[in-house]
DNA sequence: TATGAATGAGAGTTCATTCAT
DNA sequence: AATGAATGAACTCTCATTCAT
């Protein structure tokens, strides 16, 4: 895949670009972004040389952006199936939080590898990748949901980018306590945060 | 100050150290931890070369160490005076809570690289240092707080796992959000959190 | 058109290959000969990979090969038109200064691509392109105009390979000026150095 | 020579930059500037690796500025016992011509590889090393020369600035010359050299 | 006539660390 | 307590080229 990208990726090319994807999240995933040198994700790959990445890749900046978006094209799907025609925003908020956790449950890796590379990787210009762009996004995606339990009188008055930040963390940091506790039960630790956020969140009146 | 430790270290050598360390909490916490070479530490420290370093450390590892060291130390002292002689549980977990993010307010440096290092390291076992060690520890103090309402029949019956956890990331996710939101005001971010863990664990009788 | 050149090259690849050997000449004028590599060149051309030169080419050498003798047909017909019929040979002289700077004035981009091939352009073999070929041609040519004016004696005695040498150096190294004085009078120039070489080899009886 | 570079460089270090530098001359004079990588560079100075040489600079560019900076320096010590206490601008202009001439005569490595850095290098920035620096000051100091002789009425009227070129591009042309003419007598090419501009130069009146 | 995929060799650079003083 | 010099290994990336279609 070289010079230029005008025409649309052979077949081929989109099979070997997914194949190098997928060995780069299992390195990070299990050796952390700093480790995953081309020369290890090419082993993983079964890759004779790291010069097949370079070929696929523009650079390591690229094949960083491939697996973000291809982790965060799952969780869209995913989500966006599950967040569907649901009648009042307690039951968004519940099933946003199960929807995640049962997400990461099954896909272990691939949230593994996400957090790494959230944490880790700073583009070129310095800037976090989440930056503004994909963490302000998730989190207005909370507040959305928070904002319309509140006008609905559903939900209690507090803070939405608080409330709607400590739900993203206790999500997004569960790859972290998988890593300590791997045998967690997610469906219970599921069940225990709704109960929790609900109770946080609904109306005292 | 090489490898033996056999004697008492010497002033000069102990400053040094803490020059040192110091630099590498500046570095990482800017550049983060992947980026925080001897090299670069240097330079921050002003030291000629990195040579310096690996004579007053034994190698990276040890360097790390005194810097989680360092940090968790400070945080110690101020949380164990601040803990002293609550009245309830209830009162514990929010005084918890509130001093852990006045710290987090008041040391953002020190926060971000234990939060980089946490998330970036390995130790070279492949085991995360956080491992067994810390990290539960942590976990083990907010659960006796917890343990402790519930029994008193303050706190309601919930897992205690799973609100520790969430309790911690909460906190320790700060720094992360810090910097997307530099201007946010933690004083009410203390209180927000403060209530809404208070209405998720509060006795619901 | 691959290696073998048994049949005569078709119109369509003629084409093509004239469009290489033009982006060719752009990328070397404009980043010089060392960073004139392939991909840049493709890039330029709008080549979807360097595939195509190698297809065209037999191989950088030939590139370059095709590069100097279409930059060296342009200035030899301009040439050999602008040097027919002169009376004599201070009128040639004059005339093939004035010339060529004409040329290189309205052909900044082939001069500037050809003279950083002349000097940074080693074949395989370690030679010098211009080596024994090109450079003595061009000095030969110069030479007889010189002798000739020595032998009619319009000129005086001097050394012809040193003139020539000089008179050259005073054309091929204007690019060179070029990149610095982008606006220089090049017709002002022409006449100054006309001038210079008139009273530099005119007979001081 | 690490990170910084506060204090003087030692002997040691200093000799070693020297060694370097000097194989770093030899290699661009025999291969070009675009060949001469730190390997070749590093066996030429029976360096075990290529690792020294990024240890003594911090990058190519820093290697080249020394190299440069190291022939310059011989020139300008030359030239400048020699442009002394000269008593008119004729013979500070033929003085200028005979002693380049001869220092080129001398170092003809040092030239080559001048000459070779020149025209193949542009240093990051995208800009050519010669740039508005070093060509227009060498160009400045001829053109003083013949400005101060038009004043005094020993050179004729005519535009210094093309006078100046020709006289450089006459001098600096030389490495070019020599790689075809090995034996070429630079002294009878400089007394040449002198007449031309002698004749090119004076009153006419 | 053209192309997508792949490649071995080498580039300069950075890494933490060690030797010798 | 400190330092200058040096190092082997690994890094990402680019080079012109070739295979197979």
């Amino acid at each position: 895949m070289p010079v230029s990208k005008s025409s649309t990726p052979s077949v081929a090319a989109t099979a070997r670009r997914a194949q190098i994807v997928a060995a780069t999240i299992e390195t990070i995933a299990e050796l952390g972004y700093a480790q995953a040198s081309f020369a290890r994700i090419a082993e993983r790959a079964q890759l004779s040389s790291t010069r097949l990445i370079s070929y696929h890749f523009a650079g390591k900046e690229e094949l960083i952006s491939a697996v973000v978006e291809d982790i965060y094209g799952g969780i869209r799907a995913f989500m966006e199936e599950r967040m569907r025609d649901l009648p009042d925003a307690r039951t968004a908020l519940l099933t946003y939080i199960r929807s995640r956790v049962e997400y990461v449950a099954g896909h272990r890796t691939q949230m593994a590898a996400l957090m790494s590379v959230f944490l880790d990787h700073r583009s070129t210009e310095g800037e976090r990748r989440s930056g503004s762009g994909t963490e302000r996004r998730a989190l207005r995606e909370i507040q959305d949901i928070l904002e319309s339990g509140q006008r609905s009188g559903l939900f209690r008055e507090f803070d939405t980018f608080v409330m709607a930040s400590t739900v993203r963390r206790a999500i997004d940091g569960l790859p972290f306590l998988l890593r300590t506790e791997p045998d967690l039960d997610l469906g219970a630790y599921a069940a225990e945060l709704t109960t929790l956020f609900d109770l946080a969140t609904r109306s005292t009146k």
